[in-house]
DNA sequence: TGATTTGTTAGACAAAGTCCAAACATTGGC
DNA sequence: GCCAATGTTTGGACTTTGTCTAACAAATCA
């Protein structure tokens, strides 16, 4: 487990750390995600930012979602059809999809080999794997 | 390899054989995806169906794979977020996807084993799994 | 034949996400 | 302090994928 209790000022080193100039939304949106530490979709995060009073706009989270994707704070987890879930664990893991709740749970990859993959085709690289196991409960 | 050339007869018999009413879209709709043995979105299924004259709706065309993927005639791929794709190939296998081209390969999944999982929470069950590899060409 | 079920359709609708020009900081120079 | 330059945010229009509904058509059956 990593540290578990952040604070907003975190967010803002972990931002710079990452070449993000850490502004006001940003940080929040950051937040949102690191302090719970959970699979957000962006509409999900977009509620949690403007809980109190609205602050953010969609077109921010948006930006600033796609901004944290492509500097590698965020990993995109893609098992719905109907939504992205953003998540803020980018060591490599995969997951576990409850098909009836839509809850997702880590699988460290550490534990995980996966064996007798045929070589990948001439020119190209692997830039991620993911395994996703598809779950439900018993007996439905 | 499986058996290439494909009629629509064959398509007929096909649906009969899952309990479905083969109906001329339906015929039209398999077809497109089994003689091309191809991975393609409810868009391009339309596109094709309707190359010559409009015949079929965009409502059948969902019906329609929606039906399918409920008697296990064809899978969903769910690897980009922005759409859908279907196979033809029922099979268990996994898939390489190209990031670049948005081309799905399939990879045979007997060939293939996945070690150090761990136990699924208690009282689920697996669904599926999916394996996706994620390419692109080197030296971006 | 009429009644019921099964399929198809157009078009309205919904939700996720993108785009854009205008407005709004924030910074550094002077 | 003021000004420009740069970077960020914003609302709203827009696009795309997919669903829904109510009407219509075709087949089934009694």
């Amino acid at each position: 487990m990593e540290k578990q209790h952040y604070t907003r000022d975190d967010m803002a080193g972990l931002l710079r750390g990452h070449g993000i100039n850490p502004t006001h939304q940003r940080i929040e949106i950051a937040y949102a995600l690191f302090s719970r530490q959970e699979h957000l979709s962006a509409d999900q995060i977009m509620a949690i930012v403007n809980d109190r009073h609205s602050e953010t706009s969609k077109a921010t989270v948006y930006n600033t979602l796609n901004l944290f994707k492509l500097h590698k704070l965020v990993r995109e987890v893609i098992v719905d059809p109907s939504k992205v879930f953003y998540d803020p664990n980018t060591g490599p893991h995969h997951h576990f999809y409850n098909l009836q709740s839509g809850e997702l749970i880590d699988i460290d990859a550490r534990d995980v080999q996966i064996q007798g993959l045929p070589a990948l085709p001439t020119g190209m690289v692997t830039e991620g794997v993911d395994v996703i196991i598809r779950i439900r409960p018993q007996h439905t």
